[in-house]
DNA sequence: TGAATGATTTACT
DNA sequence: GTAAATCATTCAA
């Protein structure tokens, strides 16, 4: 599970749409861990019509609303019923840039295009329509990349999760400028 | 049927 | 630094 979730760092994400296509690649995750993390939105095993892709083969995409505007999206990682996932929380542009900036209303070679779940999503226009997609066959999907090194930290956003928010299942490469936040050092 | 809340971002002081 | 925006999903009655 936190082995997939470190895999994810390094791949490359994809989008096909009618605007053009746009990819990425994928600098942050966090690993969610169903029944037993709290901070997960299967956590105790609830299974309701949102988490019902979590329970389902990996591979697909588990995207949800939060915030009344805001998409997440999530790799679903393990086997039918388990309900795992990986939130991809940040990634780096690789291709589309421009298409990315006109949907962000913001200037290209930015890097706040896609330095956030919600932000990376309206980038890659990611939303309700992706929910539940297999991420090998659809216009949205991964594609394999170079490994790289990996830093790992407490997750963010999930303070009200208690101990499990404190257990250091994000993962990034510490050599992005795209990292959502909480850099170690000074951003120079 | 109704009320509470959130795996966030943005704007303003 | 703090606060507001905003709505699908979820829980209670």
């Amino acid at each position: 599970m936190l082995s997939v979730a470190r895999d994810c760092i390094g791949k490359h994400l994809i989008h096909e749409t009618d605007d053009g296509w746009v990819a990425g690649r994928i600098v942050e995750v966090e690993a969610y861990r169903g029944p037993e993390d709290r901070a997960a939105h299967s956590f105790g095993g609830r299974r309701t019509p949102r988490t019902e892709v979590m329970y389902g083969p990996p591979g697909h995409a588990y995207v949800f609303f939060v915030y009344g505007m805001h998409w997440n999206f999530n790799l679903v990682t393990t086997e039918v019923g388990a309900p795992h996932a990986v939130l991809i929380r940040a990634v780096e542009p690789t291709a589309g840039v421009e298409l990315m900036a006109a949907r962000r209303k913001l200037p290209p070679m930015h890097r706040d295009l896609t330095n956030g779940p919600g932000k990376l999503c309206r980038a890659f226009a990611i939303d309700g329509a992706a929910y539940g997609g297999d991420l090998t066959t659809g216009a949205l999907f991964l594609s394999d990349g170079p490994r790289c090194k990996t830093a790992r930290s407490p997750r963010i956003g999930i303070d009200y999760a208690g101990e499990w928010a404190r257990r250091p299942w994000r993962f990034y490469d510490p050599g992005s400028a795209c990292v959502s936040r909480a850099r170690p050092g000074p951003p120079a």
